[in-house]
DNA sequence: CTGTTAGCGCGTTCAA
DNA sequence: TTGAACGCGCTAACAG
């Protein structure tokens, strides 16, 4: 730690007990307004700044919460970090993030990390691998508050917040057969996650709806886990559909990276978008229409989501007393209609 | 902070003293090996985990790093961080990172809230506001370890990890120069950063090796504040560019967003590329190939100066009895040839 | 109004 | 080999 001035330091310097000064500090009624200004005025000229592990650790409380992603380079999960640290800003807390790189077992890591090191609750994005929520739920049973956020679990009861995939999956789906697609593949990944089969789910009621019928084969999983895998699948799954007999004229695309690799390997295979194929996909790059062609996207309000879980956990953290009715909020998504849906003819 | 178990209860579990737990966890040589097997035993099994706050308190230090971005959304500084992250991990230092949105009044309560915070050092890439480094200097002087990293200043000395900006430049501009481009424009940014002084120096260089006129009216500045503002003065740029008599057929833009948003413009306002113009940027976007066209940029190594700034600032942690030679360290850029530059017929 | 005291969890003397 | 006592910087209960 630095060698900044304590309290002790003020009291020797202005011969005054210590706890005088912490009461000065802390603007107590029971200070008379002349000390409290000496104190303050020497405090300010001395850069005074309380030592948060002393404070922390006398509160009990750390004012910092402990944030869990899968990973910092991922655009998507970077802009839910950018909402939770504003929120957190707002209120004084410090953020601690950490990257599980979706592995079960580095995110248990990770866990054990915070709470060692004193968070007041954890926000978490689990890792596409988790499957055992019980070490959380554990964490949360002795009192520290959890939040999810993003990729939304059945296995844990408290506050999530997350998008609305299904509805997003649905639109998306929607929108491609108002525009005259009526062979639409669906490539997902290979994950458990909800956010997976909620949009699975989306993109059949739309057909339903539509009435157009559901094709097992031209859904899709792809690996998520690693980049070389997930780019392999997808290439041989496009090949795949290309090869069909029926082949579809659209696809929809249910991550980040599926549908940016999905449309540079389309253009790497020499197909044209849309003519060939159309493609639509769940994507948050501001970059979307620097693509060839543009590319129409279901976008995620990420930044919300970051926020809304961090007040979410914050209120958690401060009114502990009141046994919370657990909530799971779900954020509307827009589409952002662009060159690679253009209306066939 | 969370009711976790503490040195207290497995003394009084085992009917021990604190003392004697406190050694037989840390191994101390004074401690039987069975008292020392039955203290380990039940702190296994009951998840005990040192208290950070307390340990920090006691030991002065926090085995934690503060780092200061300009923003999490970042693509590229989201890459260091990756690389910051991995090196901290590594030696079991926690990182606390904090954005300053490009504002040197937010960076200056970033670096107050992480010193209050008693980080044992701080990692900065300051904001491109920041003209005045003289509050880093003083905490720097007061004990406290600064590595720069990516956006280096001279008017602080310490160590600095950065990429060869002037290489970059340079290698970019003859890149362009042997695929027959001969008036070669230049995009930068207004800031007074020695990241842009050197990238257009390395341009001038090469320019002058290859015996081509510098011409003033090529070189441009954008406002780098404000995305809006960015855009607008790039479209007001390229339309300049495109009027003049004489007009250029590259351009080499000098960072992520001038690279990206120069090249949806371009495409927006309807030139083609490479045909009409030829575009290259200094950019570490993974989707490069999936845009319109393919771009070739100048790659940082962004993981890589994370990661070595990290270990400087820990190795400068973990030994401050000596007087450091600080040293400035440049990592190579690469260049990534795409259809964006290809070769002048 | 101000000062004394105790204790948060930990590591480290020094005694036993 | 073990334990008692102290202090890191801070707040809060209680005296004066």
């Amino acid at each position: 730690m630095n060698n900044s001035v304590t309290l002790k330091d003020i009291a020797k310097a202005l011969n005054l007990s210590i706890s005088t000064i912490s009461k000065s500090l802390n603007d107590s009624h029971e200070i008379s307004t002349d000390t409290k200004k000496l104190v303050l005025d020497y405090a300010q000229k001395h850069h005074y700044l309380p030592n948060r592990m002393a404070k922390g650790l006398k509160e009990g409380k750390s004012r910092s919460i402990g944030v869990v992603v899968c990973s910092l380079e991922n655009n998507f999960a970077a802009q839910m970090l950018d909402g939770i640290d504003s929120a957190s800003t707002d209120k004084s807390y410090q953020i601690i993030i950490m990257q599980s790189k979706e592995s079960q077992k580095q995110e248990r890591a990770c866990i054990e990390l915070l709470y060692a090191g004193g968070v007041d609750g954890i926000l978490i994005s689990p890792a596409c691998e988790t499957v055992d929520f019980s070490y959380l739920q554990s964490l949360q049973d002795s009192g520290l508050p959890v939040v999810l956020f993003d990729r939304l679990s059945d296995e844990i009861e408290t506050h999530k917040v997350g998008a609305d995939n299904f509805k997003g999956a649905y639109d998306a789906t929607v929108h491609l057969i108002k525009n005259g697609y009526k062979s639409i593949a669906h490539l997902n990944t290979n994950t458990i996650l909800n956010i997976a089969t909620e949009r699975l789910n989306g993109y059949k009621q739309a057909l339903e709806e539509y009435k157009l019928p559901y094709r097992a084969d031209f859904l899709r999983s792809c690996d998520y886990t690693d980049t070389k895998k997930l780019n392999a699948d997808l290439e041989e799954s496009i090949k795949y559909y290309m090869s069909l007999k029926k082949r579809p004229d659209a696809i929809l695309t249910s991550t980040d990276q599926i549908s940016t690799r999905c449309l540079a390997l389309l253009n790497k295979l020499g197909y044209k978008i849309p003519e060939d194929i159309a493609l639509i996909g769940f994507t948050n790059t501001d970059l979307a229409d620097a693509f060839n062609p543009p590319l129409t996207t279901v976008h995620q309000p990420a930044f919300e989501i970051g926020q809304l879980a961090a007040s979410k956990l914050i209120s958690l953290i401060e009114k502990k007393s009141q046994e919370p009715e657990y909530e799971t909020i779900l954020l509307d998504t827009t589409i952002q209609v662009r060159a690679s849906t253009r209306a066939r003819k």
